[in-house]
DNA sequence: CTGAAAGCGCTTACAG
DNA sequence: CTGAAAGCGCTTACAG
């Protein structure tokens, strides 16, 4: 079962593997007749030019590069990722990219993937997730000139293009919405701290609730997980002042807040306000559906692969805003109860 | 920022190009002492062979691609297919292999990428999900040749190799637990109707059902998304002969289930027993805890890929079985009230 | 044990 | 508008 070369269709077609190569990828050198015979062989013996020899003779990989710093089983859950890279992936499909994608340990792993695939020829650019403050990737890809576009920020990539959405701004909208309900005591349970766009959050949240004359405004860390998230509402639960809100920073570990809060007995909304960002189908899984702060995630990737493509094209880095996340309210969110 | 080539290593260390891909690849032909010079150098100026160049020279894309044919926004919810390929690219990344990604909109242009990446020399080989009756993809990917593991069966994968699990032996161990919890109406909620897996479930609880002598054992068709299955939930439980226990097809229905139940004022596991396939992190957060059908997904990929890397170095095809899925009882799970 | 050379399948100046 | 040829960066027989 060999597979035809462009050779094959050279001879097919009584031509020369030039006007072969001019008459597919549609450059001016044959005639259009020629051209027409010259694809309907090619469709007809089922051609499709190899993807190494392009490469190889100086065209690009056609291959985008994405890897993933998350443990197998955390990443499973989170629908975030999944989502994106389908946006990324609809993207690059209709312009024939490959994804090519990688798992990685951390970020020393992930700097000698970026090495390998650049020095391998592998990918023609990547795209960075899970910026974080002092992000060491930033500097490598920068000396390496891999073309890169990071998805987050504002601030900390550098040189690199970026592709980002304003997480304050959300913040501050979901933090407004619950003032105006009624709420006094209002807490965060936060992702993982040295994340760039968790920092972001966070001084976001210090920051209007001081504005709102808010106190206790507190901030408890967690790391995105199910069992982190259960945790963590149970301490803010049982504290003496205990919040009438939770704002949650992923959709798992607000669901798991739910959860605790059922089995300590409160019933939300009534006792207890969520609202979880990632707003996801699982958001509206559950008893009572939750209030969210979501958008589009498919476009999100969408929009980080168009990116990409243009800066390996040769377009200018710098920072393009996505739209911001905007508020879903649901069943999960109420005045407080004696109110 | 030129990428070195074997050429800049070989002229370091003062030998021929050759000498330098004989010690890279760990070949004989060279000395010892050779060897670890040009290693050392190769290291030094940070040399990665070109891939495009290698699999020119008859060497092998060492790449496998992977097409998935779900909508963008029903891909993310469910966990199974992030596991799984975090457990495939576990597996490859250990040989240096990359996963190449491609969300396909239906079979037909998930055929057609199969042809392209053949044709492209793109990669050595596929992972094939979701085979439905009648797989349109089997024949083609025999007539083609290109290496192919399928995750599923057993049956329909005609002479390509496959990594099947029993779903019908762990349907059966969940209904023969119903059965002695003292359920008698156990109803259903099944996956995509011409899936193979649906199938082969579907006719396993049919068998068990009549076995046991256990009327109504209907199975609803549904889709897997969260909106079938508090759909298909609504009807069973306003039937007549109301279910006191019901089996769901994955988590993200069994999810919607048990807050359908919730809705319309039903105590699980009192009033209604749940059962959901693909135990998750999910079925842990909600409350009560689903029982449920799981098995080590990253585990299975891994192994699918094991397989598939086998079939690339000339290994025979075949069907090989991958543990089969375990019933986890949990809090939604009970004997029906009046017992 | 080592070197020189052909060849993988394309693209792309360079001549006609 | 078309053809012949060099070259991309490797691997791998083939001579020494």
């Amino acid at each position: 079962m060999k597979r035809p070369t462009i050779a094959d269709v050279a001879r097919r077609a009584g031509v020369s593997k030039g006007a072969v190569s001019y008459a597919l990828n549609g450059l001016p050198g044959v005639s259009e007749a020629t051209r027409q015979r010259i694809l309907a062989i090619a469709a007809e013996i089922g051609f499709n030019p190899s993807s190494a020899a392009r490469a190889l003779s100086g065209a690009s990989a056609e291959a985008v590069g994405l890897a993933l710093c998350r443990p197998a089983r955390t990443l499973g859950i989170e629908p975030f990722f999944m989502e994106l890279i389908s946006g990324v992936e609809a993207e690059l499909a209709a312009r024939s990219y490959a994804l090519t994608l990688q798992m990685v340990a951390d970020q020393e792993a992930e700097i000698a993937v970026y090495r390998r695939w650049w020095g391998e020829r592998r990918v023609d650019g990547v795209l960075v997730c899970d910026l974080r403050t002092g992000d060491r990737r930033v500097p490598v890809l920068e000396e390496l000139g891999l073309p890169a576009v990071v998805i987050g920020g504002p601030g900390g990539t550098g040189r690199l293009a970026s592709v980002w959405s304003d997480d304050a701004a959300a913040l501050m909208e979901a933090v407004e919405y619950l003032v105006a309900l009624g709420h006094q005591r209002i807490a965060r349970v936060g992702g993982l701290p040295d994340l760039r766009h968790t920092e972001i959050r966070t001084e976001a949240f210090t920051r209007v609730c001081r504005r709102l004359g808010l106190a206790d405004a507190v901030t408890v860390p967690s790391d995105y997980t199910g069992e982190e998230g259960a945790r963590a509402t149970r301490r803010l639960l049982s504290s003496p002042a205990r919040p009438s809100a939770v704002i949650y920073d992923n959709d798992v570990m607000a669901i798991a807040g739910l959860s605790v809060a059922q089995e300590m007995g409160l019933i939300v909304p009534a006792d207890l306000s969520i609202v979880a960002w990632d707003d996801s189908p699982l958001c509206r899984l559950v008893h009572p559906p939750l209030t969210a702060l979501g958008r589009d995630i498919p476009a999100y990737g969408a929009h980080a692969a168009r990116r990409l493509l243009a800066v390996i094209g040769g377009a200018a880095a710098g920072a393009v805003q996505d739209e911001p996340a905007h508020l879903t309210p649901r069943g999960s969110t109420a005045p407080p109860r004696g109110r």
